[in-house]
RNA sequence: CCAGAGGUGGCGGAGCGGCCAAUCGCACUAGACUGUAAAUCUAGCGGGGUAACCCUACGGAGGUUCGAAUCCUCCCCUCUGGA
């Protein structure tokens, strides 16, 4: 149990952190966001500089002023990017013809092909971290190199090598002329460097040690979630459990399914951020949770899409009590999927998100009964 | 009654002698989704068999042809215009 203060309000840990990559929570308004009890979201840095440009978003007062999205957020530094542009399964089509999107990566950053119209940008440690300062989230992570979990002994040792090297540049940059609220004249952006080393015990062990005792706010575990399984990637985690501060806040970066947080909270992990509840919101998966008296019961996901659900007159989650089940039933929300109706998804994410605050209140609640 | 257009798989709509069990779209079915190029993607979609393949199919009945959804004849039906 824990909690995070930052300049725009405190987290409970453990946590949940819904995704907003373009700084939005898809097909939510702020005020739902609030609404739905989302204490901290996340927003991607690499987005952000290619659409719209960090200089508008610094303009506007930074990302929570622009978007409206008044809860503490964090922000990633790109490094994910590097990883999902580079080995995504979908191809890019820029000018017309498939380019990479990943162009370099060196010792000195990472050229990417804008997703949308093709120009080069540059992420360095040092750009990614003025990037982030300029976006203004409250957690920033460290520019990192995100491990594909294919990559063999030789390259993972050279990719993390590499992320530590960066990790000190980010710390030197980051501590240079920021994290100072010109407002208020306090730090308020705090920085998470990052756990890497692959699939490889040794390695994720080095590289444990290292960021932690590089002295930044916060730690946070990545290179999960690229691929591997769930079993790989909770022996990852475990690998580097013992090493985890306890006065810092740490975090996994893309883990997110209930049973993993369920598991992984008991290594250490404060907050997670994944994007599945509000993805397969808009695919037409609803969250059916089962809670009696704080206490965790089922989990299922049912697919609102299917016939059976047409002439459904029950409420959407039968143990749910959010503003979507106390008003609409299944059949309503598969006639708007099947439509296609924006409120479709509107609703079906908001459902999503209020279950998955119910969830961490309930592991929260186990933790404090002791009973993980 | 006359003149013209047309009848293809659950629907819309291609094909207009062989490579057609029939492009494509929709619908349907199944699957995927974990630091979001994702309100997306993949696969299946007449019946049967693991498969080569077999059967039934392009309004109906005949016919021409080695071979027809495609050409010919008759019939049935629909639409548009005219009386």
């Amino acid at each position: 149990m824990g909690k995070i203060a930052t300049f725009h309000g405190e987290i409970e840990t453990p946590a949940f952190v819904p995704v907003a990559t373009k700084g939005t929570l898809k097909s939510l308004t702020p005020k739902q966001v609030k609404e739905v009890g989302v204490k901290v979201a996340f927003v991607n840095c690499y987005h952000l500089v290619t659409h719209p440009g960090v200089e508008i978003i610094e303009k506007a007062g930074g990302i929570h002023g622009f978007s409206k999205l008044e809860v503490p957020l964090m922000s990633d530094s790109g490094g994910f990017q590097v990883f999902s542009l580079a080995t995504g399964k979908r191809k890019a089509k820029v000018f017309g013809e498939e380019e990479p999107l990943v162009e370099k990566i060196s010792e000195d950053g990472v050229k990417f092909r804008s997703t949308y119209d093709g120009t080069l940008v540059e992420f360095t440690p040092e750009k990614s971290i003025e990037y982030q300062k300029k976006i203004g989230a409250d957690l920033i992570m460290a520019f990192d190199e995100c491990l594909d979990c294919g990559a063999d002994h030789v390259y993972a040792k050279k990719s993390m090598e590499r992320t530590h090297e960066w990790l000190k540049r980010c710390i030197r940059s980051s501590t240079i002329d920021f994290r100072i609220s010109n407002i208020k004249n306090q730090k308020f952006q705090f920085l998470y460097g990052i756990i890497q080393g692959g699939k490889y015990e040794n390695l994720r062990k080095e590289s444990a040690k290292f960021v932690v005792s590089q002295n930044t706010d916060g730690v946070a575990i990545g290179g999960v979630s690229v691929g591997e399984t769930k079993e790989e990637m909770r022996q990852q985690v475990s690998w580097v459990s013992e090493y985890l501060p306890e006065d810092k806040p740490v975090h996994l970066l893309g883990v997110g399914h209930a049973d993993d947080i369920l598991d992984l909270v008991g290594y250490g992990i404060d907050t997670f951020d994944c994007v599945e509840p509000t993805r397969l919101a808009r695919m037409g998966t609803i969250y059916q949770i089962q809670i009696s008296n704080f206490k965790f019961q089922r989990w299922e996901k049912i697919d609102i899409n299917k016939t059976i659900y047409k002439d459904n007159l029950e409420r959407v989650d039968e143990n749910c009590e959010c503003y979507v089940c106390q008003n609409f039933t299944k059949a309503y929300l598969y006639h708007l999927f099947k439509q296609k109706e924006l409120l479709g998804y509107t609703l079906a994410t908001y459902h999503n998100l209020w279950v998955m605050k119910r969830f961490m209140e309930s592991v929260r609640e186990s933790i404090r009964r002791n009973e993980i």
